[in-house]
DNA sequence: CATTTTAGTTACTTTTAGGTTACTACTTTT
DNA sequence: AAAAGTAGTAACCTAAAAGTAACTAAAATG
């Protein structure tokens, strides 16, 4: 999501800009079950590209949603939770997630 | 929003694939407030093009989250109302939108 | 000394979303 | 006879998002 529609003032617009996009939901919500390895996110989500799954880590760091922390270890063990902005989308996750089991998974 | 991640049973994108890209919040946000014209939501939405937003509510049709209605009138009068489905994003917007007012808008 | 392991990066290509401009249909109004 | 009004469509173009494949660092293991 780009920021062109940044001047409508749309509540709902404002937040699909942190949270839009074809990947960030699945990773927040993962992270919703505490915090994840880089690897373990991206067998999560095989159908993500390791490129990919970097890009979007690193904007929802960007943006305050996720913390990054990085061990010293060889090889490299880094771990993302979620930050309390991010574990504040909480509801707004709640609801996608019901909305989403009531009329597309439960209805196919 | 594509549907590649279809395979991964994740509710929250389901939902996402309905309401997902960078229009279609906009559009089903203002018809909350009730049946609205092709044109009103065009002025409404100025940044918008035509087009897309034809776009849009073609694909939001599709997915039976808007109802459109055509007079057959010169010159043309369509409206376009949420259906059932539609309405019942209700939750999902509601959240949306406090948490884009209070992460987002009130803090700039 | 070759291999494995993890979390990436780089360069390149493809796909998708969105945008621009010009055009149409049909009636009413001027 | 021309213009205005509405809801589009068609052809074309651009930018952004996503994908692919090959590569890297540094220590541990066999």
């Amino acid at each position: 999501m780009t920021n062109s529609n940044e001047d409508i003032k749309c509540p709902v617009a404002s937040t699909l800009k942190f949270i839009g996009g074809k990947w960030k939901t699945v990773i927040l919500y993962y992270l919703t079950s505490g915090k994840k390895r880089f690897g373990e996110i991206a067998v999560r989500i095989p159908t993500i590209s390791r490129k990919v799954l970097t890009q979007q880590l690193k904007e929802l760091e960007r943006d305050g949603l996720i913390f990054k922390e990085q061990y010293k270890e060889i090889p490299p063990r880094v771990e993302y939770s979620l930050t309390d902005l991010g574990k504040s989308l909480n509801l707004v996750f709640k609801e996608m997630s019901n909305w989403g089991l009531e009329n597309v998974l439960n209805k196919k």
